[in-house]
DNA sequence: GCGCTCATGGTTTTT
DNA sequence: CCATGAGCGC
């Protein structure tokens, strides 16, 4: 019946926390989300305190729906629990009230790329806009801007550090313009989803009261990924009880670039001054040799609260490092160890493959590939990003909405349709001399142009079917009238392969449609829109899964940003040069540097048992090859590493760069690990001998290098070419 | 208006 | 390297 027993004293006291402010600075691997779920069922439990007055915000969705499953496990009731991320949060919010600020019903939100498509068409427009600038720069600008609760005119007043190259006249023209053509289209952007909600608990307190009550209680997750709008966001909401109570750990701070700002927490205790505080600290996840490199790297900042992470693990394995002459045997060199690590008895699940940047994937897959192993990309291009799932849902989002110009033009020209560019600019010119949207025009278009005026009659005539058909259809019925009203089932069947790959994707959206009626009893498809724009990279893995041919047992691949919060037995983190990680443009930001080592730290604090640093001498960047550089972090971290060469064997250290002094102290290589015996049937080849390979087939083995573990073998195969593969790997047999 | 070819520039990171 | 956009011919 002691529910707190379950935890350690430190975690006990802050699952125990009832009233007042709280901050609960958790270490890495200390048992956060542990915690924070004793905490919510303490309070029902214990307290009292109804599950439907408390809100948990969290970070990603995923990350909710785990918090909610593993509540109501512990706790009956706690699936009335108010669990979501901000964003979730404002739209539901906004969608309920956000007519009390002039939001009209049926609003839709407007993604980072529809953003991108909104002001391009803008920026023609703006005297003193250069002819080539980029419009991702005015969306940083506006993004920020909105992330901080400015205005235009705070932007100008404010605004000079995030000018991004733009005149400073030109960049708040441009935010003003934008803010008033979404109004008119009656859309809001990802920003405004917090900075509308914070506008509308400001400007209209009885709707601030309502929330109140129903968040009297309030526990928010990474509170050091926080920005100002969801900081004020919270404030405003715990203003009435302050039973507010935040989580997380500045040294995983790595939003800074999206306007989060780590003062939220460092400051939590000058804002909030009777804050009780509690420090997680024991780390239950990681080897205490993993730790200690974490420890050692982290130091190295000067912005954080002191605090350093205590092993609850013995030492473990050794961190290894290897340096590859270039990406290719870099990921050459992890697919063999994850092959060697799942004959060790860890499952694909158990390991993941942690990179700085999403471009490093592709090698990192194609070694997977080739050696056979399945693995499953987090984030990058996800399924919602995709052209043929876009469009579909933009049919959508301008049936429902028909001043949705961004979604207009998307869709007018998919299938062709004999409406083109200057059609639509004319259409365009006379929607902003009337106020009306495009839709609207092209309903009109026989008073509006010369030709082509019926074609675009014809589309306004769909798209008011569509229109009429909304709200009388399922969400998957509704989508699938889409594709095959609008002829773009056609335009498909016409493409062949890839249109084919398109289309299985539609049908993947189908199916996830289906899906999400049946948990969402009653929900339409404006809903559904709403979800789908809401899903982070992280979040739609299930469908990327169901999509591909990919197997459940896969390994993960991902950002480092995309791992925040997770962990695996075995990691790899790739790529750790200079100019990568770091970045080579974060050193150009204030801070920047810091922002960096926490992202590595974050990757490092992932790991359970085992930990792999590669580093490439060489990396293909933009078609070309440049030398690399060992990253900077090496350096801080040295000594608590063992280089490795490609098999495993302690190897020297640095050739170039800092560490040259380094001198491996005995490097102890676990015996577990060191391989020690060769597959006999791949062993001692000779040249000429007919063998076959699971994946390339048949071949002729050409020659034969090294012996034992160290073989290697040459094999011309047939229709592949000549490769060089290690024998112990290559799972070659005899043909 | 459409579709093809060539040129260009982009990779930090994402709710 | 690759994905997108401009420019041209139909």
């Amino acid at each position: 019946m002691d529910l707190l027993s379950q935890l350690n004293p430190n975690q006990a006291e802050a699952a125990a926390h009832y009233t007042g402010p709280a901050l609960v600075i958790a270490g890495a691997g200390s048992g956060k989300t542990r915690t924070l779920v004793y905490r919510l069922a303490h309070l029902i439990m214990h307290h009292h305190v109804p599950p439907r007055e408390i809100l948990a915000v969290t970070f990603t969705n995923k990350a909710a729906a785990e918090m909610r499953e593993r509540a109501e496990k512990l706790v009956y009731g706690a699936s009335d629990l108010w669990m979501s991320t901000f964003h979730s949060a404002g739209v539901r919010i906004l969608r309920a009230y956000g007519e009390n600020i002039g939001l009209k019903r049926g609003f839709v939100i407007l993604d980072d790329d529809d953003q991108l498509d909104l002001l391009k068409e803008i920026m023609g427009g703006i005297p003193g806009m250069p002819q080539d600038a980029n419009p991702r720069y005015l969306r940083s600008i506006i993004d920020k801007a909105k992330s901080n609760l400015w205005t235009p005119d705070d932007l100008y007043v404010k605004g000079d550090e995030f000018m991004a190259g733009l005149r400073k006249d030109v960049a708040v023209e441009g935010y003003r313009r934008y803010e008033s053509r979404m109004r008119g289209m009656n859309a809001i952007d990802f920003g405004d989803l917090l900075s509308e909600t914070v506008r509308l608990f400001r400007e209209v307190p009885e709707v601030l009261e309502k929330i109140q009550a129903r968040a009297r209680f309030i526990m928010i997750d990474e509170y050091q990924d926080t920005n100002t709008a969801q900081y004020e966001f919270a404030r405003l909401i715990a203003s009435k009880e302050r039973n507010l109570l935040v989580v997380g750990d500045p040294d995983q701070s790595i939003y800074k670039f999206r306007g989060a700002d780590i003062k939220n927490i460092l400051d939590f205790q000058k804002d909030y001054s009777d804050a009780k505080v509690y420090k997680l600290q024991e780390n239950y996840r990681s080897s205490a040799k993993v730790l200690t490199i974490a420890n050692k790297l982290i130091e190295n900042n000067a912005e954080r609260l002191e605090k350093t992470l205590v092993p609850v693990k013995p030492d473990g394995e050794d961190v290894w490092f290897y340096r590859a002459t270039d990406q290719k045997f870099e990921s050459d060199f992890v697919a063999q160890q994850i092959t060697l690590m799942s004959h060790r008895g860890y499952k694909l699940t158990d390991m993941a493959v942690l990179y700085r940047t999403n471009a490093q994937s592709r090698v990192v897959e194609e070694s997977l590939r080739r050696a056979q192993i399945p693995a499953k990309i987090i984030g990058g291009v996800g399924f919602y990003d995709r052209r043929e799932i876009k469009d579909i849902l933009a049919y959508a989002r301008l049936a429902i909405n028909p001043s949705d110009d961004v979604a207009f033009r998307r869709v007018v020209g998919r299938p062709k349709r004999g409406i083109g560019d200057t059609a639509v600019q004319k259409l365009l010119d006379w929607g902003s001399l009337y106020k009306k949207s495009l839709l609207e025009a092209a309903r009109m278009a026989d008073t509006i142009l010369e030709r082509g005026a019926n074609k675009c009659q014809d589309f306004a005539l769909l798209m008011q079917s569509l229109s009429e058909a909304v709200d009388l259809y399922e969400p998957h019925h509704f989508l699938r009238m889409v594709i095959e009203s609008t002829g773009y089932l056609e335009m498909l069947k016409a493409e062949g392969q890839e249109g084919h790959d398109r289309r299985e994707n539609l049908e993947e959206l189908l199916n996830a449609a289906t899906d999400w009626s049946e948990q969402h009893e009653g929900g339409s498809i404006a809903d559904f829109l709403d979800d789908a724009a809401l899903l982070s990279s992280v979040d739609d893995e299930k469908v990327k899964l169901a999509n591909g041919d990919v197997p459940e047992e896969s390994i993960t691949l991902m950002t480092l940003h995309n791992a925040k919060g997770l962990e695996f037995p075995v990691v790899f983190i790739v790529g750790v040069e200079e100019g990568l990680l770091p970045s080579r443009n974060s050193l150009m930001e204030p801070g920047g540097l810091e922002e960096e080592r926490r992202l590595f730290y974050v990757g490092i604090t992932r790991a359970m048992d085992r930990l792999y640093l590669t580093a490439a001498e060489n990396r293909m960047q933009y078609g070309k090859t440049n030398a690399c550089e060992d990253s900077r972090f090496l350096e801080e971290i040295e000594g608590g590493f063992v280089p490795v060469d490609l098999y495993g064997q302690p190897a020297s250290a640095k050739k170039r760069g800092g560490w040259s002094t380094f001198h491996p102290s005995a490097p102890s290589v676990p015996r577990s690990t060191a391989p020690s015996t060769t597959p006999s049937a791949s062993d001692g080849f000779k040249g000429g001998e007919k063998v076959k390979h699971p994946k390339f087939g048949n071949g002729i083995v050409l020659a034969v290098a090294g012996f034992g573990d160290k073989q290697q073998v040459t094999v011309n195969f047939a229709g592949v070419g000549n490769k060089t593969l290690l024998t112990k790997f290559a799972n070659l047999t005899r043909a």
